[in-house]
DNA sequence: CTCCATGGGTATATCGTTTTACTCGGCGGC
DNA sequence: GCCGCCGAGTAAAACGATATACCCATGGAG
């Protein structure tokens, strides 16, 4: 008991204000050291009144267990990682990765987990080395991957590096990943977007969107194929170029210059692509909607900005976001019967706003 | 040295898909663990050729250190935290957090150090506990702040944790933290764009913004008037209301709505309500920049994806994100005399664009 | 009266590094 | 020929928490 006393940090510390390890608490507490781990683990064999005592001590000198010490045990790190490649400010241009991870944050912050961001550039190597980086060093618990591509190979690395991961998305070729997406029918927006453009009188339709490495690329642009052929027709023109704001303005010049060949409606990959092509349109004094039907995918904040206000077939990136946060969860402790087990999302569908209308009678 | 063999961790160790430690690559180069350590920190005392068999083994282990080790042994972290007072839908929107988020990220990625984003929501204690959290399981090396308020608590709290920070902006009543802000003048973006209004001919020009609980929305106000107060002019009218789209476009149909008062152009607090005020003055019947000149602030991607784009002051937040973090490691060790000093950030400037022209006659 | 179970704890090994002693052989100086 | 020192390593004590093994009173059963 006394030899307890003599022993305490406090007397080797030098400076008071150092801070508290569990061991002040004990000796504040008059207990052990195992005792109050014990008690802030919610571990049996100690009793009420002692509970009591070591809360107190706790709290009096503003104890919390050291997070690395913990996680070097072998527990938690308390931490999901996410790695981004693709360079910085590419990522700024393009919010939906923001609402992703504000959705990420929602389910990540009552339970006092963050997410660790690495943004690495688009390097060949730099995304893998990130992900090693992330598992060798034992910095996060799991990382939650998106943008899935075709041949990708992070899936594999990643269960070789034992690094529990949740895909926001389609795997490609049914990868035992464990993955989220959104309930129901992955191509009903496109439908919807192609039906409502065809209701308005449309027949000339055309598709912008970024290069095919990614497995939603492709899948949308065949099921916007799917969906005009089901209606007897065939894209007027499919864009392939870069997800940027700058390959859509190029991609309207293109669609918009010859005459003879020109849409009176235009789906584009993502919301940017799509108000910069509504931009774009404008300034070559083509008026949307009258002139040009547009339609953008993602339903990002921007869209509701501008006028005329984006139709866009939205997906509920922010309840993803959640959904994926909450799948990890479900994978780190497999026991803890997921409380509110993937909060449904719900699928893409048609949001019609301002920027579709009628076809142009002359094209 | 036998002993060695035989105590060595893979002999424990069930499977031997464990992760390497430090003991294993140091069992495989021959020798002790200390002596891996050496190596791997580049400290003297290890002759080049043993230095050579370490780094062999490790590569051959693929092992490096475990982060969390070597964080409780008290050295860094790698990790640099960020804590957003926000609600995660309200970030979400406004991209001025992401854009500096890019630019702190590009120096922290070269080193290797990680963003740990906690976004708690705007509940009154949830900020401060957030950032004693942070400090109290020493998760973070330093913790970069935005957003500086008006009787700003937090760098008090912050040097009580002993948290080292950085503060993006000016601090309210020049505390002593370490922030970072553009060179030069301040004032001068505010400054040059009523200077491009009164040229163009405006005399009656509104200004709207959010709260006055941060010291940027006080000061440009101030700047406004004073600006204007030079050319023998007051502010037709000024809006305090929120930063959000919703009240931007409220703004604007007051400001729009009284025939006699009604203001030739506009200065909002950031691109985001400049892009929502605009389509509300446009979905009024009014056309930007014939009827009413718009102005930004921020220069943020999305003003140049509008139509017609937007005329802003631009401030470099990349740059700013980036100076954050050079300071913050310059904090972390002040001997390490920063390579680069503080990348010059320019002060803000106005960006004309096509939001703005001349004030129409009528007015 | 002895034995064993049980409640309520305590002592200690352990996680994977870093760092602060030491050790030890050789070599130059006096 | 002895001393001190230096280069090249090694052993062991932290860092702060958790988990396992143990310990010691009681108390009830037999």
């Amino acid at each position: 008991m006394a030899t307890q006393q003599s022993t305490s940090p406090r007397t080797r510390r030098g400076s008071r204000t150092d801070k508290p390890t569990i061991a002040d608490v004990a000796a504040l507490a008059g207990v052990s050291v195992s005792a109050v781990s014990k008690v802030v683990n919610n571990r049996p064999g100690i009793s009420p009144p002692t509970r009591q005592r070591v809360w107190d001590a706790a709290e009096k000198l503003r104890w919390s267990p050291s997070a690395t010490a913990v996680a070097l045990r072998g527990a938690r790190t308390r931490a999901i990682g996410m790695v981004a490649g693709r360079s910085a400010d590419v990522l700024a241009a393009d919010p939906h990765f923001s609402v992703l991870i504000s959705g990420i944050e929602a389910e990540l912050a009552p339970v006092d987990y963050g997410l660790l961001l690495h943004i690495v550039g688009e390097e060949p190597g730099a995304e893998e080395r990130a992900y090693r980086r992330l598992a060798e060093e034992r910095r996060v618990d799991g990382v939650i991957l998106t943008e899935s591509r075709i041949g990708d190979t992070r899936f594999e690395l990643l269960r070789q590096l034992r690094l529990p991961a949740v895909l926001v998305g389609t795997p490609w070729r049914e990868d035992p990943i464990v993955s989220v997406r959104a309930g129901g029918e992955q191509d009903a927006g496109i439908r919807e977007a192609v039906h409502h453009l065809a209701e308005l009188g449309h027949r000339h339709i055309a598709y912008v969107s970024g290069p095919e490495d990614r497995v939603h690329t492709v899948f949308r642009r065949r099921v916007f194929e799917a969906a005009l052929g089901e209606r007897g027709l065939r894209p007027t023109r499919i864009v392939i170029s870069e997800f940027t704001a700058d390959a859509a303005v190029k991609a309207v010049r293109r669609l918009l210059a010859e005459p003879d060949r020109r849409p009176t409606a235009v789906l584009f990959a993502n919301d940017t692509m799509a108000v910069a092509g509504m931009s774009a349109a404008r300034r070559l004094g083509f008026d949307v909607p009258r002139d040009l039907s547009v339609i953008g995918y993602d339903d990002l904040p921007v869209g509701e900005l501008v006028y005329p206000r984006l139709t866009t077939i939205g997906q509920d990136l922010v309840q993803l976001g959640r959904a994926a946060a909450t799948a990890m969860f479900g994978l780190l402790d497999p026991d803890r019967a997921a409380p509110v087990e993937a909060p449904a999302v719900r699928p893409p569908g048609l949001l019609v706003r301002e920027s579709t209308g009628p076809a142009a009678r002359g094209a």
